[in-house]
DNA sequence: TGAAACTTTCAGATAGTTTTGAAATTATTG
DNA sequence: CAATAATTTCAAAACTATCTGAAAGTTTCA
């Protein structure tokens, strides 16, 4: 196996996995050519390289850039921008984390905290099945903010060697 | 507010919040009514629920049955089916990261492995930091494994209250 | 300043997903 | 067995997301 063929199956695999990620396929093997690329890539790079159009690339660059995952570069007398993509595994994962907390975790707590601030009468025995229901949720749910919360902050090799132990322990 | 209004309100918020958990929102919808209904529920009365078709409460009912979300259940002397929802929110949350694990996790952990064990001639910087992003990512991968595994074996209040305080302490 | 180089936008095209609803199938009852 | 009730299937329609490519906008430089 040559590497640019492995190169070429890891951007494959990781456009396909997009789709399982809620993250689209082009987004997302950008972002694996991003990864893998020691140099700088321009636009026109990323076009061939995955033969996709000057606008899709445009647009998908600009969300890894907004989601802290790549980097406009600027280079010594060249016109065009570059990119860069983030290659320490641990901050793209923290920064992934921080960004489905956000839109996969934060409304439902929202939600969540709205309904038990509800009054509700009748306290019949209904009432108190649906309360206790979102009850359960919502702690749930602040649960997984505080460890979602704690891997963010956490340093990576601290954080593991902790949290293996101590399921290992059990 | 009314109990029913605040029923509606958590169903139609669970469709929504669906599209960003990967789930189509008619799906996560009867989750929602599944989960808040004490009663089991017949095809009829959720497609009256949620004006959808039939054909459509079929389909999602199977799949979250299959999801071991949702259970069929025999009533004396009664010719249709009765459904009716898991309501403890621990097992429904160990289910689904069995199944977001099974569908999100594991196959970048093959594709990761497989990368792995390729022979990847001749050992130059490009093939050395190529190799060392996917071991990165691999052993990351691993460590979720490991956290996810651990999270769907262990008891709800010993797993939450051990790693609460152990992210506290730090 | 103005022409070239490059980036951004966005309307329409394409592709992908979900839903419907009627027909086919299966199960139950008298 | 035949009638009835219910479930399942699936092709077509509706809807949604994504992508293209050309036009508009911006920046750079002579």
């Amino acid at each position: 196996m040559q590497i640019q063929q492995a190169k070429h199956q890891f951007v494959q695999a990781w456009g396909a996995f997009g789709s399982h990620w809620g993250v689209n396929k082009t987004m997302a093997q950008i972002h694996a050519l991003m990864m893998i690329s020691e140099e700088s890539l321009s636009t026109e790079e990323i076009m061939e390289t995955l033969a996709i159009s000057r606008g899709n690339v445009n647009m998908n660059v600009r969300e890894l850039i907004d989601m802290g995952l790549v980097f406009k570069v600027f280079k010594q007398g060249e016109r065009r921008d570059y990119f860069i993509g983030e290659k320490d595994v641990w901050k793209i994962a923290k920064q992934v984390a921080k960004l489905r907390k956000a839109r996969e975790l934060d409304p439902v707590l929202n939600l969540l905290q709205e309904i038990r601030q509800m009054d509700l009468p009748p306290k019949n025995e209904e009432v108190k099945r649906f309360l206790k229901l979102v009850d359960d949720f919502y702690k749930l749910a602040v649960n997984i903010d505080r460890l979602v919360e704690g891997i963010i902050k956490a340093e990576e090799s601290w954080f593991w060697d902790k949290v293996l132990k101590l399921l290992a322990k059990k």
